[in-house]
DNA sequence: GCCGTTTTCGGCCCGACTGTTTTCAGTCG
């Protein structure tokens, strides 16, 4: 069984006891199915090894859910569960999906119309049975169609990388309002994830205007589809592209305390506020208080300090160790959005890319960055028309030429020659030694043989990592995030071999990929292994995802000291094998 | 059922909005 399944038992068992009115178990299956998913070790493999003691260290997992979950996985009824979901043998998952049905909705629905799944739901929505029950009325039942209507079209979660420019447009907007001193976008999308949910916004109103104001406005902006609800402080729509926004406005004096309330992640903000309530303060999203007083909340910096903390970047507010790291004044200093100097990969026209050497060159120059690494396919990735030995030559020689042409343009940029090889079914590369020999940046990937074992994929990685000429692996795992699931590997074992072989591990900033993912980076971190963050640019416009790799990066809690290109050309270059 | 600078028992984050009632439960974040 995977990490995935097991995680939604965990969570259906959450649902379970919540519909039966028991407290406090909710929160520890809900926490511990979080556990779970962000768990990067296979939890079967994890048990196999060693045994329900081993399933402790697992974050929100105590002895009680370990004993469960050994249940589970050795093929046995968990005997809760399945007493629990005979009472109830409806699809809690899918049904909890629609907007606004819960648990005890469920509950009800099915004790007293049969409900068991979202055709159901729908059915009955439609026959007019709900709005005669108990507790519900007309409009219940509208909402749940209402519900029904966006589930059936719901795209789940989006690339960050995809919506950033709308988000930011957004935030243009409610930012133009007359009556907005300041709006800036929270939620996940300022923690900056892989993927995000939904959109949330905080607005602080001028002294003059009404909240009321603001509100009208925003729902009246061209991009919403729907209203869920609206009140004075606090709105919440669709958008036309399928995502949800809520905007929240709060007095300027709670403005600190907001931003790190809707912020999140959910867990951090728990984890401060029972900080806050050690300390016998209370922490709200209006500030933090002792007694009826305010004795922070206006900034988020104002805000750590009173709790004791050093103030933690967005990207790392997921309570994996931050919280207490900050306590000991120990936070690393995150690589800034500004502190990329290169990028090591980029693609022309010369293969699958749509720009020409010199037009990527210039447009990186615009992005700020004063080198870049020409890296087009090899000739196994035919159909890019990768290149062979004779083309890589060929390729040299122009680089030189467009080097020479921008130097007495007075352009401060820097052209590498380099590669992005195929690593072949077998580890090896589909271009020779001598060859690979004379480039600047090689960069090996894997872009065939998805489907290899385990113990195959992490032998023939690591074969290409002893290549002498191969400097940085681009996209390790080779996921595209919502298309192809990454490929089997033993993290640990790449991440040693990195280390011996001084093998440079990529952070490829394309956003379907953002491939290596922030944990393993945090291992790199930890084991000394360097990374590269690359836009893996097709275009000229593709150097703006660098923000994204650089996002991925501070997630990992990478500093400038463990991207190469974040260092100047002559120190990077001497990194490079 | 988990967890620990109130530590092996006794706590467990906090508030907005909605709908159906008329003081609050359910849902969401």
């Amino acid at each position: 069984m995977t990490n995935q399944e097991i995680a939604k038992i965990m969570r259906e068992m959450a649902m379970l006891y919540e519909m039966n009115g028991v407290l406090f178990k909710p929160r520890a299956y809900e926490r511990a199915a979080f556990g779970i998913e962000s768990l990067s070790a296979d939890i079967s493999e994890l048990y196999k090894n060693g045994g329900e003691k081993a399933l402790l260290q697992i974050s929100g997992v105590g002895k009680g859910i370990a004993f469960h979950i050994g249940t589970i996985l050795r093929g046995k009824n968990f005997p809760e569960y399945s007493k629990l979901k005979k009472k109830i043998p409806v699809d809690i998952s899918v049904l909890s999906s629609v907007e606004g049905v819960g648990p005890k909705m469920i509950k009800t629905l099915y004790q007293k119309l049969k409900v068991k799944n979202v055709a159901d739901l729908e059915r009955v929505a439609k026959a007019g049975k709900i709005r005669k029950l108990p507790h519900f009325g007309e409009k219940s039942e509208e909402k749940i169609l209402k519900g029904i209507e966006f589930f059936k079209k719901s795209c789940g979660r989006r690339i960050l990388g995809h919506v950033l420019p709308e988000i930011k447009n957004m935030e243009k907007m409610i930012l133009s309002f007359a009556e907005v001193e300041t709006a800036i976008v929270a939620g996940s999308a300022r923690r900056k994830k892989e993927t995000i949910g939904d959109i949330d916004i905080l607005a602080i109103p001028k002294a003059s205007a009404k909240p009321e104001a603001i509100m009208d406005k925003f729902m009246a902006l061209p991009f919403v589809e729907h209203i869920f609800s609206k009140g004075k402080t606090k709105t919440m729509i669709k958008l036309k592209n399928g995502l949800d926004a809520d905007l929240r406005v709060v007095p300027k004096d709670s403005y600190g305390a907001a931003l790190n309330y809707f912020t999140g992640s959910k867990d951090h903000n728990v984890k401060l506020r029972e900080l806050a309530m050690k300390k016998g303060l209370k922490l709200n999203e209006y500030g933090l208080f002792k007694g009826k007083k305010a004795v922070a909340g206006i900034t988020e910096e104002g805000l750590y300090r009173a709790l004791g903390l050093e103030y933690i970047e967005p990207e790392m507010r997921e309570n994996t160790g931050e919280i207490e790291i900050s306590k000991e004044g120990k936070l690393p200093k995150l690589i800034g959005y500004g502190d990329l100097k290169g990028d090591l990969q980029v693609q022309t026209d010369w293969t699958d890319g749509e720009d020409s050497i010199e037009m990527m060159a210039k447009a990186a120059k615009e992005t700020g960055l004063e080198y870049i690494a020409i890296t087009d396919h090899t000739k196994a990735l035919a159909m890019t028309g990768g290149s062979d030995e004779k083309k890589l030559m060929k390729q040299m020689a122009a680089i030189d030429k467009i080097n020479h042409k921008l130097k007495i343009e007075n352009y401060k940029l820097k052209i590498l020659k380099g590669a992005e090889v195929n690593i072949m079914k077998d580890g090896s590369l589909d271009i020779d030694n001598k060859t690979l020999a004379l480039l600047d940046v090689v960069g090996a990937a894997v872009h065939s043989h998805f489907t290899l074992t385990r113990e195959e994929q992490t032998k023939r990685v690591i074969r290409a990592m002893e290549n002498p000429n191969v400097d940085i692996i681009f996209h390790l795992t080779g996921r595209v995030i919502d298309k192809r699931a990454p490929i089997e590997l033993d993290i640990d074992e790449i991440i040693k071999t990195a280390k011996r072989t001084k093998t440079v591990l990529e952070i490829d900033a394309y956003p379907d990929r953002s491939d290596i993912k922030d944990e393993y980076i945090k291992k790199c971190v930890l084991a000394g292994v360097k990374m590269s963050i690359d836009s893996d640019a097709h275009s000229k416009v593709h150097f703006r995802f660098l923000e994204m790799g650089i996002a991925q990066a501070r997630r990992g809690w990478a500093c400038k000291e463990n991207i190469i290109n974040a260092w100047p050309l002559e120190k990077m270059l001497k990194m490079l094998k």
